[in-house]
DNA sequence: TACACCATGTAAGGTGTTACATGATTTG
DNA sequence: CAAATCATGTAACACCTTACATGGTGTA
């Protein structure tokens, strides 16, 4: 489905950028719904320059460091708007190893299936307060008052990703209540 | 991380199945959290075999059709074990297209945006439904009065399903009530 | 001048999907 | 007897990670 694709066309769209800045995004916001690393994206630029969706001007950093930043392309921005409108169907649920091994829970002694509970909830727990966290920098640097505030994205992504660990602990504290029954 | 090897090897550990049981299993109760296509079982289930971890018995199954029936072995079923009590770090956050697309809001108009909210919403609706179905189905014909009970395993998964679907749909209404303000 | 970071790429290998390929059994 | 399902496999390709490889810049 190219989503990697759409996620670059997507960055870029906002305003130029090399592919290290791409990998920088890839590793801050953005990780709480999608990722790369800079051996994907590379070569995904190399593509997308040349299915004419983006296009690159060589900058001098310095002496003689090359950086070279990309700026989309008006039939980039066509095929970014036709994705984003496109309806999707639902995607499949993602896959979560840490509910495999809950699955499997009558093969585990009691004591390690609640040691295996409780390390991952204080992991989740620890994710959260860093999302919370982010949270309070967010709303101290942007504006996310209207839809069409530079920081609505950020802000709705935040969110959903605190929501997401909030739900997660609460399956997992469940979990252990009716463990200890 | 070999993550199927663990999955099929703890599907195999309950009693033994086929190749074509095995995909079943990934397209029942396991795909809220695992599955697989039969092309990569297979493939697996040989190289599980050569390990040592698994073993078959043909069986034949009318005039000649002949299945293969796969056992756990004494290493497999040690192997299980220590993938099951191994502390891993926490996983990546699961990628998600949607929210891909929402975090690009500010490039799409607002009937496409509320368009695309409203579309996902009901998809989730549906899928809660679905998974609430099978809740009751479950509570009918399992116990999973105690951790050791047959069906807990199966339980806590479906409740943990149910709680996500319940979260992102949460997540998608409040993102909705703010672009109407 | 050493170290952290900026910057770009390739190679090998693991994981997963779609499509190709074949044949037997059961059920209506 | 047709269609759905049972049953097992391979091939090609897409996606993703880890490791290899190189060199420049800024700063303490």
């Amino acid at each position: 489905m190219r989503t990697l694709k759409y996620a670059i066309l997507g960055l870029i769209n906002r305003n130029p950028l090399t592919g290290y800045d791409i990998t920088k995004e890839f590793n801050s916001g953005l990780v709480e719904f999608w990722y790369a690393k800079h051996s994907q994206i590379y070569p995904e630029l190399k593509k997308l320059t040349d299915e004419g969706l983006i296009s690159y001007e060589t900058v001098i950093q310095g002496e003689k460091l090359e950086k070279k930043l990309y700026t989309i392309t008006e039939k980039g921005r066509k095929s970014l708007q036709k994705w984003l409108s496109k309806d999707d169907p639902l995607e499949p649920t993602p896959k979560d190893i840490f509910k495999l091994k809950a699955y499997f829970c009558d093969e585990m002694d009691h004591d390690t299936l609640i040691k295996q509970f409780k390390n991952t909830l204080t992991k989740h727990i620890e994710r959260l307060e860093y999302l919370e966290n982010s949270m309070d920098e967010l709303l101290k640097i942007k504006d996310i008052s209207a839809v069409s505030s530079p920081g609505f994205g950020d802000y709705i992504i935040l969110n959903g990703a605190i929501m997401r660990e909030k739900s997660y602990i609460d399956w997992l504290e469940d979990c252990l209540r009716k463990m200890h029954l």
